[in-house]
DNA sequence: AACAATACCGAAACCGGTTTCGAAATGATT
DNA sequence: AATCATTTCGAAACCGGTTTCGGTATTGTT
């Protein structure tokens, strides 16, 4: 039976050389039924299947992936296309995403395909590329905008994917986003129950949806703590530590400065504080500074930046699992899930200066 | 001639519907001939190359990658596995590298496919895997280890890769590297010319090979200049702000402690400061510190971070450039190339205290 | 006008797997 | 022992392309 082996001398063969028809010839089968003894299915007897197996493993068969994905009709491939980026990057997002992306997809037997934008196009052209190329079966899209455009591509085409934050048509699509508005509620209220009156608020841009949402959550809770909304105090931003530093210029030299700053992120929260300190302003005696996104960076400056923060690899492994959902039932209704950040006190932050609480017991 | 023609109401197809068969059939070719037409094969005549052309984009006709892949024998994939990530991981390095080397490889028609590594298994499986699986036609490799069994494990299966940074058996695989022993010249004379004698070093594991020759530069300046080289003043680190921290405490607790601290990276940099600080040393008047790898942010602290600095995205671009040399033509001699940091002097180094340059005159 | 050379395209094999279908072999039933 | 149900595997189609080979049809040569 077995003497249709192999080379006596168990030559060491290079990784990947073994097709699944030099095992058939070798065992004597044909490759569909070596194909199946490998699947699983039922009609192997459990002596052939052995045999297989066993045979396989000696000889280091693994199938080849391009043949396997062609057959069955799927690329088990999940697209990922980076935003441009600003020629300096200041937080290391992008890198922990991806890789815990990459780990969760790997559960799942799914790759992970990294594009670059290139920015002389326009932003779906890479989604176009990708989708009718067939080099994948979904995307995970994150840094959404309102109205975005990639969603509204992959939306039209009916081609799964998720997002890392909402946009105008959240109910159409699986989404996951970090609840930014109440994010900047706590963060809100931790600055008013220390007593400060005049907060300032640097946003990042009007196309973030995210930036709206915690803009939204900071006004909230001024409202609910009858604290009057001064528009003169909230500036735009553009997440970037420049665009802080020029809004937080615009709000210290103000008459009234604000005696704290809530920012829409770390970035634009190291650029307040280096404006601040070249304004004399100390930090957090006279001016509080709070940032979102929990860099690692901020624990190392002077004083480390208290900031709101939230587990992106989490936020991977979740948006991984709704992708999964939606591959294996394209027709489930749209779930999505909010996760939530939490404020890390880190000590840029404190009471003000001259505390004039004045209507504070109008509220709670 | 043209009856052959799909439904007269052009009904708009969905992306990627088109197979190369259903062209032949509208144009009453076989697919072998509208391949050939499409990859301007010589033996079709100009009309019907014509016809098939205009067809194909009239149709939206995008070849499915996985098939033409797979008869062609190759996957137009390069791999690239993250390193094992620190849980803070401080620089944008990989992020902006990954970009980079995406862009580039799209230039050539090549994807990326990035996988994350188990920290459970050994550094190399996922390598195995992706090999046998013959997922990828080539590695881009960074943050080499002196061995790395990264590199021999490939070198042993003769596949094709390129790492960014050096190893033990680099005259046998083709690599690109930043002169980091130039680099840490640079900095130690420029830290000798402002007048620092007693001069500090915060090393990387020695596992990483460009610490070392970090280390190496460090220590030729010093002899160049007649400075005595003193064992204490080396300390070992891990390449994280929590390696800095420890490693400044032992510098700056020493009876002579150092009057500048040069460390190889910025993270390193980062905790050396917080350290510094916390020891009541200002910087940069009673202790000087400089960092590489010119992490964006190091511009936001007080005083800003001094730094060694290159570009990743002409890394990217000139380890692609060595890896499709390679896939290219298999059996060409190894090549290397060295790349050069430059001194970013943002204000974390100053002239010591109390200059005493009793030996200086010896020197240059 | 006969023949050789060339241009052009069809037929078919191939890449390396998966999956359906049917036939042969085996076992169970009466 | 004949019949039927099951188990087990082979044969072949298929996924969607690429590439080799050979055969017409056309052109060029004498």
């Amino acid at each position: 039976m077995n003497d249709v082996k192999a080379s006596p001398e168990e030559e060491w063969v290079k990784s990947g050389e073994v097709r699944i028809s030099d095992l058939a010839a070798e065992l004597g089968l044909t490759k569909g039924t070596v194909s199946r003894a490998l699947n699983g299915y039922e009609d192997i007897s459990k002596k052939t299947r052995k045999r297989v197996m066993e045979a396989a493993t000696k000889r280091g068969y693994v199938p080849t992936t391009q043949a396997r994905r062609l057959a069955m009709g799927l690329t088990e491939t999940i697209g990922l296309v980076l935003p441009p980026m600003p020629s300096q990057p200041v937080n290391t997002f992008v890198s922990e995403f991806i890789n815990s992306v990459s780990a969760a997809l790997h559960l799942h037997g799914y790759d992970l395909l990294v594009h670059s934008a290139n920015s002389e196009e326009s932003e779906v052209e890479p989604y176009r590329r990708l989708v009718q190329s067939r080099k994948v079966d979904g995307f995970i899209i994150f840094r959404t905008n309102e109205k975005d455009p990639r969603v509204n591509y992959l939306l039209n085409e009916g081609f799964p994917f998720v997002t890392h934050g909402r946009t105008a048509r959240m109910a159409e699509h699986d989404w996951f986003d970090i609840d930014g508005e109440k994010a900047f509620r706590d963060a809100t209220s931790h600055l008013i129950k220390l007593g400060h009156q005049r907060i300032g608020f640097v946003g990042g841009g009007k196309e973030f949806f995210s930036a709206q949402l915690r803009l939204k959550g900071f006004r909230a809770m001024l409202e609910e703590c009858c604290l009057e909304k001064v528009p003169s105090l909230e500036q735009p931003g553009d997440l970037t530590g420049q665009g802080g530093e020029i809004a937080a210029q615009n709000l210290l030299k103000q008459t009234r400065p604000p005696t704290a700053i809530l920012c829409a992120n770390d970035a634009t929260a190291l650029g307040v504080m280096k404006a601040a300190r070249e304004l004399g302003f100390n930090i957090p005696e006279e001016l509080s500074v709070i940032g979102y996104d929990g860099i690692a960076l901020g624990a190392y400056i002077d004083p480390p930046l208290t900031t709101l923060t939230f587990s992106i690899e989490e936020s991977g492994k979740e948006m991984v699992n709704l992708l999964m959902r939606r591959l294996k039932s394209p027709d489930l209704p749209v779930i999505s899930k909010l996760a939530s950040a939490i404020l890390k006190l880190r000590g840029s932050e404190g009471p003000p200066s001259s505390i004039q609480n004045k209507n504070m017991e109008n509220c709670l």
